[in-house]
RNA sequence: GCCCCCAUCGUCUAGAGGCCUAGGACGCCACCCUUUCAAGGUGGAGAUCAGGGGUUCGAAUCCCCUUGGGGGCACCA
């Protein structure tokens, strides 16, 4: 690759929110770019907006990080760990002073002046030069004060922003992924606030420093910087530091093709998470959203990715983020978990489920790893989402089952055929007897009694999958008596037919 | 308004001048398997490659224009 250069990347989120897929889908990316070519993956903390960044925020996007595999060579102190890596630090509040420093550096060095327009003419200048139908921009009032200008501004009391000096001309760079673009720098909207009247820099200029002290070698993120870039670029040429290489990404979109925002779409990736996605899937996910591999294959571990990924394979165009799609790679990773990986995993959301039910009235016993490793065989082609273990089995561990009467009697059958069918498959289950109370047992003299009385096999076993287990869609019948128990699917059979029995036949 | 970016089935995409009467996947439909639900298998519908001009013997692929979409233009990040 460049090989004196080493390759430095980072992802720079802020905790202004929970971790957002556009932000994570960066991340990996970055990541995957970082290690493929052996590079260095930095995490830093834009924690400068001290009112609406919180430390929950924050935990909640190392967290997620951290779910989806994406563990970084250099970044902050968290929660009593130290921090990693010798570029730090790596919270954006501690860079504060150096920030500072370089400002005060350029305008020493006439790069940038003390500006004091107040926001209220500032507003004013927008106004007019939206009427005249320009561009808004500064209008550069205070470019070239004199000593006397600026002393009579400070006696004022006004307090002065520091504002950079954007330039003429056009700023030109090699995008990884758009190719050559130009901008002209009057596109840029004059010279442009470095540091607040406050002391404190803006984002553009705290970004472009930190990037340039923690050496940088790629700055990959997402499209909505591209227009931002030529700034970017000029600061980095101010500071004498060498220009990054960008990349930049195409935006995930709302299904109506704007950015993707949380006004639109689920844009949390906890949310994802606690949804029973697995991050197996989501990173296979979002790394196809805007990367293929150029083969057809799409089931990707991290791994994979790692051995795979390339930047040049980054798409220009948007992509919509499709959940169906995620879905059925969710249920694609599912099924390839190791049996203790997707107990452990999907354990969880069966016990929250229960809790619910539990909260509603209904007693419950709550399941052990061990009563969910019986039931695997059953559950794993049927989990598209870990949270839909719940519905599939829960009627295992409740005690007392309410069945709905209008559910028991098979669609092509009467109250009183069932009710004999149930009869009659009561006496043939308890025949079986709890010693050969398996599948394989039963199936054979339950279809044989079918077949003596002319019934379709499928209505019989509606008849008694609905009386065991209240509900039309179960997992396979023979399997899911066996888990009830012999007991307890003579108790549930029984408490059928009377049910039957006291409603009115119809 | 100005600047920038983008444009292949509903969606994610393959495609870097002839291999394309455009391939795969999701979703959808049908059939098979089947006790329900899934999973799996097979098949199908679905894109005149946004439109129009060029360049070329030949264009989804290169160029230009138009249209459409998106993003950016803060003492937000």
């Amino acid at each position: 690759m460049v090989g004196a250069v080493s390759v430095r990347v980072r992802i720079a989120p802020s905790p202004t929110g929970p971790l957002h897929i556009g932000t994570a889908r960066t991340a990996l990316y970055n990541y995957l770019f970082a290690k493929r070519v052996g590079g260095t993956f930095i995490l830093r903390l834009e924690d400068t907006d001290e009112a609406r960044s919180t430390l929950d925020f924050e935990r909640d996007i190392l967290e997620e990080l951290h779910w989806l595999g994406i563990e970084w060579d250099e970044g902050p102190e968290i929660a009593g760990q130290p921090a990693k890596g010798s570029y730090g630090p790596y919270r954006q509040m501690q860079r504060i002073e150096r920030h500072r420093q370089v400002a005060e550096q350029f305008l020493s060095e006439d790069k940038a002046y003390y500006c004091y327009c107040t926001p209220e003419l500032l507003d004013a200048d927008r106004k007019a030069q939206e009427a005249a139908h320009e561009p808004p921009h500064y209008v550069g009032r205070c470019a070239h004060l004199t000593p006397a200008e600026r002393a009579e501004r400070e006696a004022q009391g006004l307090k002065p922003t520091i504002r950079f000096r954007v330039g003429n001309g056009v700023v030109a760079f090699d995008d990884i992924i758009r190719g050559h673009v130009e901008i002209s720098t009057t596109a840029l909207g004059g010279d442009l606030i470095i540091v607040r009247s406050n002391g404190t820099p803006l984002y553009h200029f705290a970004v472009c420093v930190d990037d340039a002290d923690m050496a940088i070698s790629h700055i990959i993120r997402g499209e909505d910087h591209l227009s931002n870039t030529p700034k970017h670029i000029l600061l980095f040429r101010a500071m004498g530091a060498d220009v990054p290489q960008f990349a930049h990404l195409p935006l995930i979109l709302n299904p109506d093709r704007t950015k993707m925002s949380k006004r639109k779409s689920q844009t949390a990736v906890s949310d994802y998470r606690t949804q029973g996605y697995i991050p197996e899937a989501f990173d296979n996910f979002l790394a196809l959203l805007g990367w293929s591999s150029g083969t057809e294959e799409e089931i990707f571990s991290l791994a994979q990715l790692v051995d795979r990924f390339s930047l040049e394979r980054v798409h220009q165009g948007g992509a919509i983020f499709d959940r169906e799609r995620l879905e059925w790679l969710n249920g694609q990773w599912i099924r390839k978990l190791p049996d203790d990986e997707l107990i452990e995993r999907v354990l969880p959301f069966l016990v929250a489920d229960l809790t619910i039910l539990e909260s509603n009235g209904v007693s419950v016993r709550m399941p052990a790893a061990e009563d969910v490793r019986a039931l695997l065989p059953m559950i794993r082609e049927r989990l598209p989402i870990l949270s839909a273990v719940g519905p599939l089995v829960d009627f295992l561990f409740v005690q007392e089952l309410r069945v709905d009467p209008e559910l028991l009697v098979p669609k092509r059958w009467d109250a009183a055929t069932t009710l004999a069918a149930l009869t009659a498959a009561r006496r043939v289950i308890a025949n079986v007897g709890e010693v050969s109370f398996e599948a394989d047992e039963l199936e054979g003299p339950l279809r044989q009694l079918a077949e003596d009385r002319g019934w379709k096999p499928g209505d019989l076993f509606m008849a008694i999958r609905v009386a065991v287990t209240g509900k039309t869609a179960t997992p396979p019948l023979f399997d899911t008596l066996v888990a009830l128990g012999y007991e307890r699917t003579l108790e549930r059979l029984d408490a059928a037919r009377a049910l039957i029995e006291a409603v009115p036949p119809g």
